[in-house]
RNA sequence: GGCCCCAUCGUCUAGCGGCCUAGGACGCUGGCCUCUCAAGCCGGAAACGGGGAUUCGAAUUCCCCUGGGGCCA
C-alpha cells in the first residue's frame, strides 16, 4: 500500500505548535514510508477565513523544512486541493447518497429545529434531529426547494472503528444524530467534505489529534453509506499548555511564526516536537536527532498515549545545543536579522561592521538559548550605555578612590596598547591588577561595568575589542567623572 | 451533564511479568572550572495515583475508585 497522509488546515488562523507536532508525525511517517504528504485546504467555512492565512501556512511549513508533495501551490493528480473549489463534487456525492437511500432531504424550518432541540434539552436529553423528514416518501421534499441533506443513521447497533494505538472504539448509534451532510446553501458540512476528500485523494492513514476521536464514528457512518473503505486511523495525544489544557490561543505564543521571531531554529523545533509524545524507545537515550535520524527511526507504535505538556525549558536547552553546534559563519547569518530587527545594525549590513560581528559570534555562541538573546547580550556594542552607578563602578571590596585609580590606570593602559585586541590586553590587565594589589576579578568586574554598563557580559576583552578603543576610552572617562563627582560631592574616598 | 480517551520524577520519557533497591533528558540543586554570565565536567534530591484480583513473582495483565483531558451540549 502506498502511504498517503495529509495535513488539512483551515485558513481560519495560523498553524499553531500543537497542530504542527501532529504534522511532524505525519511528515516523518510519509518520508519514512516513501509515501506522499498532501497539503489540503479546508476553507468551506467561508465566514471565518483569515486574509493571509494561506501564505502563513505555506511559510510556516517551509520554514520548518516540512515539504509536501501535493496540494497547495504544488498541484497533483487528485486536485483541486482547496475545498471551496470542490463544491460540485460534494453536491454530486451527496445526491448519490440520496439516490441510494442512505441520505434524505430535510426541509424542516429553523424554528421547528429549535423547538425540538429545546424540548429535548428540557427533558435532559442530548438534542438530536427527530427524523421527521426521514420517513417521508421519496420526492416529498422537492430538489429545488430550500433543504438540507441528512445522513440516514442506523437507529440501532454500534458503530466501531479501529485505532492503531487504542484498538477498537465503539459508540452506540442511538447516540448519533442524523447529521447534516449538505447545507441549504449547497456547502458541505465539515465531515462530508473530509470523508469525500480523503477517499478521493486516496489518503491511506489519517493521523490526527485525539480530540477527533468522538467524531470519528460520524465519519465512519459516511464511509459506510458510500460503501467505501475508511482509512487507517491513528489518533495521537494532544499537546497541552502548562495549565494542562489543550494548547490554544490562551497559551500565548503558539503560532509557528512566533517561534521563528523568538529565535528558535527550525531543526531544534522539529527535533523537540518529534519528541513530544514520541520516543525511539528501546532504552535509547539520545535526545538530539537529525531529520534523517528522525525519519529513519520514527515509529507509530512508540507514540505515547498520554497527552504531553509543552514546556519551554527543554526546547530552550535543545535550541542552545543546536546553536552551539553551528559553524560560526552559519550562526552569523542567522544572527544578523535579529540585530537588524532590534535596530542595532543597519538593514543592508554595512561592511565596516562585519568584522565586529564576526568577533562577537564566538563570544555569544555558547551563551545563547535563542537567536534573539543576542540582542540583550550585545546591545552595548552598538548603542550608548546608561551611565553606570557609583556602586557599579566600585570594585568588590574596594573603596571609591581605589576604583577611581584603577579606572585611570586602565585608561592609560588602553591608550598605550599598540594593538587594541583581546589578546593584547589580557596580560597587561592582569599585571595591572597585581600592581594595584587587587584581584584580577575585582579589576575586570569594575571595568566590565564601566564599559558595558552591565554586571554580566560576554568575555570582557572580546567585548572591549568589539566596542573599539575610542568608545571604550570614552566610557572609561565617563566612569572616571562619575566617581570623581561622587568624591567631590560626598567627600568620601 | 452525556459520551469518549488517558494515568511512571515538576516536565518530556524508557519500561511491553522476573534484568527495577524504576533508567535517561530538561529543569532544580551541591561541587569543579572560571574575569561575570554561560558552556563543559562530576555528584544530589525527585515518580510507578489508590484499592482489589490473577501470578511463585506486577510499574508492566484484569476490575473498581480517584484524578486529568477531550468532544458534544
Amino acid at each position: 500500500m502506498t502511504v498517503r497522509v495529509r495535513f488539512a488546515p483551515s485558513p481560519t488562523g495560523y498553524p499553531h505548535i500543537g497542530n504542527i507536532r501532529t504534522v511532524v508525525f505525519n511528515w516523518l511517517f510519509a518520508r519514512q514510508q516513501h509515501g506522499k504528504f498532501v497539503l489540503r485546504i479546508e476553507d468551506t467555512d467561508q465566514g471565518r477565513l483569515v486574509r493571509d492565512a494561506l501564505r502563513v501556512i505555506e511559510d510556516s511549513l517551509q520554514w520548518l523544512g516540512i515539504d509536501w508533495d501535493e496540494g497547495l501551490g504544488k498541484g497533483g493528480d487528485y486536485g483541486p486541493y482547496i475545498q471551496s473549489q470542490r463544491l460540485q463534487i460534494y453536491q454530486d456525492k451527496a445526491e448519490e447518497l440520496v439516490a441510494m437511500g442512505r441520505a434524505y432531504r430535510c426541509n424542516c424550518s429553523q424554528e421547528r429545529l429549535d423547538t425540538i432541540r429545546d424540548a429535548m434539552r428540557a427533558e435532559g436529553k442530548t438534542p438530536m434531529y427527530d427524523g421527521l423528514c426521514r420517513d417521508k416518501p421519496e420526492g416529498a421534499v422537492a430538489k429545488d426547494e430550500p433543504h438540507v441533506i441528512r445522513l440516514r443513521v442506523p437507529r440501532e447497533g454500534m458503530t466501531t472503528f479501529h485505532d492503531v494505538l487504542r484498538g477498537d472504539i465503539s459508540v452506540e448509534n442511538a447516540l448519533l444524530d442524523d447529521q447534516v451532510l449538505l447545507k441549504s446553501d449547497g456547502f458541505p458540512t465539515y465531515h462530508l467534505a473530509v470523508v469525500i476528500d480523503d477517499h478521493l485523494m486516496a489518503i491511506s492513514h489519517v493521523m490526527r489529534g485525539d480530540d477527533w476521536i468522538p467524531s470519528t464514528p460520524k465519519r465512519i457512518l459516511i464511509y459506510q453509506a458510500f460503501g467505501w473503505q475508511p482509512p487507517i486511523f491513528i489518533h495521537v495525544p494532544l499537546v497541552l499548555g502548562a495549565d494542562g489544557k489543550k494548547l490554544g490561543k490562551r497559551h500565548g505564543a503558539t503560532a509557528v511564526d512566533e517561534f521563528r521571531r523568538a529565535g528558535y531554529l527550525p531543526d531544534a523545533l522539529v527535533n523537540f516536537l518529534a519528541l513530544l509524545g514520541w520516543s525511539p524507545g528501546d532504552g535509547d537515550q539520545q535526545e538530539i536527532f537529525t531529520r534523517e535520524e528522525l525519519i529513519a527511526r520514527f515509529d507509530i507504535s512508540h507514540i505515547n498515549l498520554a497527552p504531553a505538556v509543552f514546556s519551554y525549558d527543554k526546547l530552550d536547552w535543545l535550541n542552545g545545543q543546536y546553536i552551539r553546534n553551528m559553524s560560526e559563519d552559519e550562526l552569523l547569518d542567522q544572527l544578523i536579522p535579529f540585530w537588524q530587527d532590534a535596530g542595532l545594525i543597519e538593514a543592508p549590513v554595512a561592511t565596516e561592521i562585519v568584522p565586529t560581528l564576526r568577533l562577537l559570534v564566538p563570544l555569544v555562541q555558547e551563551r545563547l538559548k535563542t537567536l534573539r538573546d543576542v540582542v540583550a547580550l550585545t546591545d552595548f556594542v552598538f548603542q550608548e550605555i546608561e551611565p553606570p552607578s557609583v556602586d557599579a563602578l566600585t570594585g568588590k571590596g574596594m573603596t571609591v578612590g581605589e576604583s577611581l585609580a584603577a579606572i585611570v590606570a586602565v585608561q592609560r593602559l588602553f591608550c598605550g596598547l599598540v594593538q587594541f585586541s583581546a589578546d593584547a590586553m589580557e596580560e597587561p590587565m592582569r599585571a595591572l591588577a597585581t600592581e594595584l594589589h587587587i584581584k584580577a576579578g575585582q579589576l575586570f568586574g569594575l571595568v566590565r561595568n564601566a564599559v558595558t554598563g552591565k554586571t554580566v557580559s560576554p568575555p570582557l576583552f572580546g567585548s572591549i575589542q568589539a566596542i573599539g578603543r575610542e568608545r571604550t576610552l570614552k566610557r572609561l572617562e565617563t566612569a572616571e567623572h562619575i566617581l570623581l563627582q561622587h568624591i567631590e560631592a560626598t567627600g568620601n574616598v
